[in-house]
DNA sequence: GTCACATTGTTTGACATCAAATGATCGTGT
DNA sequence: ACACGATCATTTGATGTCAAACAATGTGAC
């Protein structure tokens, strides 16, 4: 009964592309997760941690630590915010930055290795529908 | 960056698609992972937990907690294996059985709520393309 | 202004997961 | 027959996750 539920090929189809992309990234001592918080980060230079607990959907609990380690290898730096003093202004460093940008190329590599048996239109085609799925729990 | 990737969207599936099972199968305490098990048992009764660990993609030392759990709830079995006397030949009892029954329907519900925007045809090509994700790291 | 309530980051506890080590058992080679 | 490596289930330890509780701080009602 499994293969003909649709989650089912969606939690396969995560696991290899997840395990590919931790593989990839291992060389630089990144899991996906760190690698998203960087992402994240840097688009948005000085957000708070309850912001980007929400745009990395994961509990700000669980950011505590990730951000500690990043913090304990100089890629981000956790700022007393000037108007709360409750809140952090996240921001990366300039290490953080500079390692940030060679993980991006490597997950590059990582994206044309997983879709590599798609094409641009197919690719294009089952994000489509995977952003169609399940929509009546989507929180963003 | 993040909305380039593919892996992006799958994961943001996956979480959506889970969150539905999950709750859809909240009402008999099922779990999706133990919801897994209970079809794959059924479907080969007698297997032994080092097959079941493989089919259902988990470590065999992630299973031993979860088969405790089925076992105390009187779902599962664990029987000395005739011809092997280190494995457990795993079977469903008739309350199991009866269980995935009723989990099977909610499931069903829950496929059709969560791939509702999609037609049969989209749903097929869904899954294809799905497949076809990081070949080079499945292990089925 | 004060006080109750909300919010932010953190700590703690519960749980699922994997990896490594362990003990019992199996199989094979000699 | 026996010894040794392989296999099976389990235990233990590490990690990532969420939820609940907490302290510090902010906000709004009065």
């Amino acid at each position: 009964m499994l293969p003909e539920l649709i989650g089912y090929h969606v939690r396969l189809a995560q696991m290899a592309v997840f395990a590919d992309f931790e593989r990839s990234l291992g060389i630089l001592d990144l899991s996906p997760g760190l690698f998203g918080l960087l992402v994240i980060i840097e688009a948005n230079p000085g957000l708070r941690q309850i912001q980007l607990a929400a745009a990395a959907r994961v509990d700000r609990s669980t950011l505590v630590p990730a951000l500690d380690k990043l913090e304990a290898r100089e890629l981000v730096e956790r700022r007393a915010a000037p108007d709360d003093r409750r809140s952090n202004g996240l921001v990366l460093t300039r290490r953080g930055a500079g390692l940030l940008q060679r993980a991006k190329e490597i997950v590059q590599d990582h994206e044309h290795r997983i879709a590599g048996a798609l094409s641009a239109d197919e690719r294009a085609l089952l994000v489509r529908y995977l952003d169609r799925l399940a929509p009546e729990v989507r929180q963003s």
